[in-house]
Parts: structure tokens; sequence; C-alpha cells
DNA sequence: ATTAGCACTCAACATTAGCGAGTGCTAATA
DNA sequence: TATTAGCACTCGCTAATGTTGAGTGCTAAT
């Protein structure tokens, strides 16, 4: 027989590569030369698929369970696949429009997109949605009105140049006159317009005390005002369908699910993994075109926004090992950056999570600029 | 032999269903006629007590699990345990002086106070904690203020009569003055002040159109003003420790644990169970001294809190069959209740746990009272 | 280079047997 | 009359054993 060239000894085992991954989301058994000889039609017998899937064991990209059943594929294995996947599909026509159906409804905060798309994400994936919401420390300041409200409190509007507000209510120690307030809040805005959020907080009590020290109460009130931003800045997360975790057949041992519920339940752990996603995407703007070692996102013909996958053991957590992170990024202002996506089982239909990801990310960010013109 | 009274034959049938059910509290296991002659130290031999244990099971207090293993205590029978112990029992030294080492971190805010209590209650139980907000559209109106923040948005704070703020922003379609904020505010506030929020949120579009025909924006302003309101007065719930349920090995199925975590994702559910209960103690408050059928409830010499416990198919919910609430109430404000308590396996140590959320909610009781005082 | 054929491996399932904890009953006993 | 000792019986649990079948790896033929 005609000599195979080493470039059609590729395309074959990418195609069985292929091929073990497709049986192996949908039945999720491990897959023998039969069944891939019946359902991608190669033209080729048992004997020769079986010589190729002992290639790819070798470049472990897939592997035994035990010497006798079929082929599973390895974390790498799902990596090739995924990086091979240089079309993006498609979403279904009917999924697309219930999106599009899903935002239409007009939406009046940021917050409420949010989470709205995060129990999206959720809903149609039929995994647990995510919905990182950035730190603002980066935000600067423009300005904060003091509004007395009774009972010795005061509520605070913090207001930030892109426009974002954030509110809350302070005790004071004792009476304070709407005069007074008009003052402090003069002096505040003055001292700190244009600084960013990081800064205000950092300096707010040192500052204020030198411009007002004979005002005892300030000082308090600059502390807790201190205390307060720094809550407000910190990135906090949406999270939704996380009980479709536990619907996975996939998940060994009980122990694994405990750890998972214990960091869904810490989210601060899930943002700091999804903030190390964003560093990436912003260093890599920076860094100019993508080149081939470039693994594991989606660019998507040169437009904004790039899905990312976490395969399994890719995850810097141990607990993770089972599951897959598909994620991409949304742009707020300037300055932030948030993180969307979700989180399913290594075994999943990437293809289509990646274009759902995809696809909810641009809508987002089409919304959110939309927000931004008013 | 010397006949045995009665009430000798009641005595020794409540010993011998307490030893059970500690003993299988305590392994786990089923417990036999053996394991309780050698624990229970009562001078029988296991033959009697076989005699006593057909009985117990004869009034459905205990069951097999199959012909011949031990007893496991049913339902009833952990109700009846319940409703038996009539002292309470003191919470370990260590424990109540960390509580309230932990509540002594001076608290600003009742939000905070509510959500370290939920944590509080996860960590010393060892299993979920929570904390039900109650509703607060009983609250009356007393009034608002209207802060414009720029870019056409309006920061709204809202005071009720016992005190509580809420605040939010609103996108206005166009621009609006000072000056016409500060008419509409104040027509609001005439309009509505001792009204209940409920009102307030019914009847707010209707009136202020009828007030201020001429000005289109303000309908449409107090529009979303009725949304706010609606969205804000529902309760809700703070929830820690619910990877803990993951780690009972007594969850039979995974079916079941899949529908708890559902039940525990849409809050809203929960909080329907919770404040089922919590209209049970407004009841009786109302109807005077209790009765012996008032089971389910502790009462403490007298004093407010009363814990309530609520055993497997007690719950409403199927898949509590194998858990158990313990539950109290604190007091917001007059008209404000709200539920606190944990959620469990059935197969816990009760005595403990009334006594953690009997102390607690006196603790979170004491410190709203120094609240309001302030 | 591909394929047919065959020996071999091993998880999964079913069957069986033995153990032992625990019961329920009965007859003896205090 | 209440209690107890004794004993046959039940049944879940575990380990041991056998059987099946999917799937591989190798070799020789094409």
């Amino acid at each position: 027989m005609r000599a195979l060239n080493p470039d059609e000894q590729e395309q074959r085992k990418r195609k069985v590569l292929h091929s073990v991954i497709h049986e192996y989301v949908r039945t999720g058994k491990p897959v023998g030369s039969h069944s891939i000889v019946t359902t991608a039609h190669l033209g080729l017998s048992s004997a020769t698929i079986r010589n190729t899937l002992s290639q790819l064991e070798e470049e472990e990209l897939i592997t035994h369970p035990h010497t006798s059943a079929g082929r599973v594929p390895t974390d790498k294995g799902y990596r090739a696949y995924v990086d091979s996947l240089i079309e993006l599909q498609k979403l279904a026509v009917r999924e697309e429009s219930r999106i599009r159906g899903e935002y239409e409804t007009r939406i009046q905060e940021v917050e409420d997109l949010l989470s709205q798309t995060s129990r999206m994400l959720s809903s149609i994936s039929h995994y647990t949605g995510f919905v990182m919401v950035p730190k603002i420390e980066k935000n600067l300041f423009s300005h904060l009105e003091l509004v007395p409200i009774g009972n010795n409190r005061v509520l605070v509007a913090m207001v930030t140049d892109t426009g974002m507000t954030k509110h809350f209510v302070l005790n004071l120690g004792g009476e304070i006159t709407r005069e007074r307030l008009r003052t402090i809040s003069r002096i505040i805005n003055q001292n700190f317009e244009g600084r960013t959020l990081q800064e205000v907080q950092e300096s707010i009590t040192q500052r204020l005390e030198e411009a007002q020290r004979e005002y005892r109460e300030i000082i308090s009130l600059a502390k807790d005002l201190g205390q307060e931003i720094r809550k407000i800045s910190m990135s906090s997360i949406y999270l939704d369908g996380t009980s479709n975790i536990l619907a996975l057949p996939d998940l060994s041992s009980t122990g694994d699910i405990r750890d998972l519920f214990k960091l869904i339940e810490e989210k601060e752990m899930l943002s700091k993994i999804l903030e190390d996603d964003f560093l990436a995407e912003s260093d890599e703007a920076a860094a100019g075109a993508p080149d081939r070692k470039d693994q594991g996102k989606r660019r998507r013909k040169g437009q904004h926004p790039q899905v990312h996958v976490r395969i399994g053991s890719e995850n810097p957590i141990k607990a993770m090992r089972n599951l897959s992170l598909v994620s991409s990024t949304y742009r707020l202002s300037d300055r932030t950056v948030g993180v969307l996506g979700i989180l399913g089982p290594k075994r999943m239909e990437y293809p289509k999570m990646i274009a759902l990801v995809d696809f909810i990310s641009l809508t987002v960010n089409r919304i959110l600029k939309e927000f931004e013109g008013k």
C-alpha cells in the first residue's frame, strides 16, 4: 500500500482523538476501538484504530483506566482538542435568541445585569455559572455626598469617575449638624478628587486629621469611612447553579465534593483564581499578537473578549481536578475588568460551552458599553 | 416479685428510649439490647431490655432497620425525647465564653451582627447555621431623602420608624433639578409618613400621579421606587456552613443531597419554612400559657425566646426527612421578628444544640436591644 | 500499511458460604 | 408476676469463587 506521509498521519491521529473525546463526552464510558470504527466513519478497521490509539497513548493524550478497558482522554488530550478548535461553533439559534430575550427586559443596574448573567450561564449550561465583579480599588474617586438620616447616622454616597456609585450608612458617636457635614464633605471632595479608591482608603484618616485637628468626631468618622471603602473595593462574585455540580456523575470521592463546596462557600479563593485569569488577559493585551504557545485561549477574529479554558489539573486547586473552567472577561470601564463563565465537569461539551461563554461575554460587553454611553 | 406500678413502667421505658438515642447519636449504628445493658446501668438483663424495646417499638418510638438488627429511634421517638428534656442543658463554659468573645468586638451594623451570628452558629455546631432577616414590609415609613449624584441618577435613602435605613440608586430618564427633587421628596414624605412599607409600595404610583399630574418624570420614578421597595421588603437569609451538610454520613441518596442544595440555593423556600415558625411564635405569644400539647418548643423559665425543634419529616420538605431544624427567634423591633438556628442531621446532640441556639438567641436579642437604646 | 485472528487481561456482576449481632420466644426461676 | 437464661432463627455483611465480555496487543497474512 501507498506510504502515508507524516501529515496524513497527524490528521488521522487528530481525528481519532476527537472521536474518542466526542464519544467519551457523550457516554461517559471508556471508548474502545470498535465504537470508533462505527461512529467516526474513517474506513479503517478496529485493528488500525488500535494502532493509532497506541500512538496517542504514547503521547499521553489518552489513557487506559485498566488493561482491558477502552480509552479515556487525559487533561493533555482535552487540551490538544480544545486548542485545535479554531472555528468557534455557533450557538444554537434557539439558545441565542433566548439569551437575547432575557437581556431585552430593561436592566437598571449593573448589579442586576451581572447577577442575571450568572443565572443565565448556569441555566443554559446546566453547570455552575459565575460572574466576578472586579476590584474597584483602581477606580478614581470623584466625590461623595453626606446625608444625615436621623439617629446620629449619615448616609454616604460615593461616586467614582466612571460613574459607579457605592453607598452605605455610618453611625456617628454623637450629633452632628448639617452644616458640619457639608464642611466635611467639601474637605474630602477637595482632597481626594482624582485619587484612586485605594489611595483614599489608605490616607483618609491621616489627611482628615491634619486638615481638621480640632474636630474629634471627624477622626472616628474617617476611620469608619476608610474601613467601609476597603470593604467595598474587594472583589465579589455571583454564583448560580452550584447544586448542578452535585448532579455530575463523575465526581469520585465525597471528600472532593466537600472541598469543592468549601471553595464555593469561601468565594474569596475562587476570586483569586479568576483574578489570575484576568491578569493574564491584561498582560497579553499589552504584549501583542499571540503565538502558538499561547494555549487555552480562543481568539475570536481579532475581536476583544477571548474565552479561556482551564482543564482539570490545570486549575490550581486539587479539588478541581475533575472540573473545567470556561471563562471570558468583560469590561466595565477602562480600568476595571471582570471575569465570567462556567464551572463544569472536565467531561463537557467544550465547543458548545465555549460558544455560550463567548456569546454571553460579547453581549454583556455590549450592554455595558451602552450603559456607559448614557 | 413485687408488682411494677405503671409509673415505674413509664420511667423505665423513658430511660431505655433515652439510652437508645444517646447511643445511636454517639455511634450512628443501630443499638442492640446488650449495649444498653452495659451503657445505661439499670441493673437489668438484656432479655428484660428486649421486652421494653418491644413495647417502645409498639408505640412507634423506635424501629428495626431489619429483623436482626438493633433499634433506631423514629422521628416520633426523637420528638418524645426532645419534649422530655425539660431542663435546658448549660452550654459548655469554653463555648459560652467563645461566643461572648466573638460578640465583644464592637459591631456597627445590624447586618454585620446577623451575618456573624450565622457564621458562629455554623462554626460551633459544625452544621449549617442560618439567620433569617424578616420582612420589613410591616415597618412604618418615616421619611426618605433624594440626593442627586450626577449622570441622571438619584440616591434614595429611606428611613423607617424603627430607625432602619435602606438605600438604593435610581436611574432617571432625564435631567432633574435639585429643586424638583426636593419637591418630590416633600410630597412623598407628607403623603406616606406612618404608612406601612407595603402600603407605600402598593399605592405610590397612583398617589404621585394624582398629586403631580403634570410631571411626567415623577411617574416613572415612582414606579421604580415601588419596585425597589418591594425588592427590599422581601425577607432574606444568611447561611453558613452549607458544606458541612455534605460531611454527614447519614444522607442516603445523592438525589436527596441535590434537592437539599437546591433548597439552599433558592433561599426563598427556606424563608417560607422559617416564617411559619415565626408565625407560630407570634400566635402563641398572643394565646397565653402553653399546655402539654404544645410540643416542639422549649420554654425557658418564662423568658422570651423559645427554641423550636423540627425533626425529620416534621419538616414540610421531603429532602429534609433526615435533617432537623433547631431554631429560635430574635426581635429587631416591636413589629419585626427574625428566626435563627441550625440545620443539622436528625441524629444530632439535641441538648447541646438547643442550648447553643438558646444562648445565641438570647445574646443576639440583648445586643439588638442595646442597639435600639442608642 | 492494513487487517484478520487469536490469546490474554481484567473489571464487573452474580452466586455462594460463613459469620455474628441481635431478635423473639419459651420455660425456668425468684 | 416480673425477670432471666437459653436457644433457634433471621438476615445483613464480607469474603471467596466463578463467569462473562469488552477490549487490548501481538503476529502473521494480505
